[in-house]
DNA sequence: ACGCTATTTCGATAAACCTAGAATTAGGTC
DNA sequence: GACCTAATTCTAGGTTTATCGAAATAGCGT
């Protein structure tokens, strides 16, 4: 069992490089089914070997979802990890709660038909 | 001038990893005057050296601010950087705002009134 | 100046990360 | 099966990070 603060650590690692974090938004603008990896290494103009690599640290972490079409990996953000994780931070920066309690008011979830 | 996309990854690198971001959330709940380095040290039960190297980091990154008390210093979180970061974060993740257009009110999320 | 405390900087080591070409796997088509 | 495309895994390099004891710095009190 993982902690927490574990969990987000290693998710905002997964985030704390300029080229996944474009790799992210790219994913983020592109189609609900997901993008392809082409696609992105297209539009990134990065080596497919290196786009690989930091695409499976975003997957690992648990920020996007991957899917065969074919030949093909479509990979699309899970926004209910990554509105978690936003939440997580926030109100551990703005709130301080403690990691038992969250007394936190009006959650930004349930709004934003998302997942 | 640095893209915002390297600063935001820089910060989120900060807090990528489970010691700082354990630093930071004590340095959250402290006093808003700051908290002496020694209060982290012996709370999270680290070597001084090590902690020394986290709160340069997190402070490099803005997140955090020092400030000289006597012999001891005080860390206090840049709750506008956090805050700032948050909504990068988190527009980026569910509005998919591009570098160039900011539609962003003052609020995490458009819905949920909060703040 | 001396001692004391708080904190940082130095130095060294081990581990992890980033990059990218080359080789490989996976799936589709003929 | 042969072939092509998409993407990953292999391999290897250079770079950065994490850790922490030891030494150095900063400020205060005497």
């Amino acid at each position: 069992m993982i902690r927490r603060v574990e969990q987000a650590a290693e998710q905002l690692k997964a985030l704390g490089h300029p080229v996944r974090l474009s790799i992210l938004r790219s994913v983020v603008q592109g189609p609900e089914a997901g993008t392809p990896a082409g696609e992105i290494q297209t539009r990134l103009d990065i080596p497919a070997s290196t786009l690989s690599h930091h695409l499976a640290s975003l997957s690992e972490a648990g920020l996007v979802v991957v899917a065969r079409e074919g030949t093909t990996l479509r990979y699309r953000a899970d926004f209910g990890v990554l509105h978690a994780l936003t939440e997580y931070l926030w109100q551990d920066c703005c709130s301080g709660g403690s990691e038992s309690k969250s007394s936190l008011k009006s959650e930004p979830s349930p709004c934003c038909g998302r997942d």
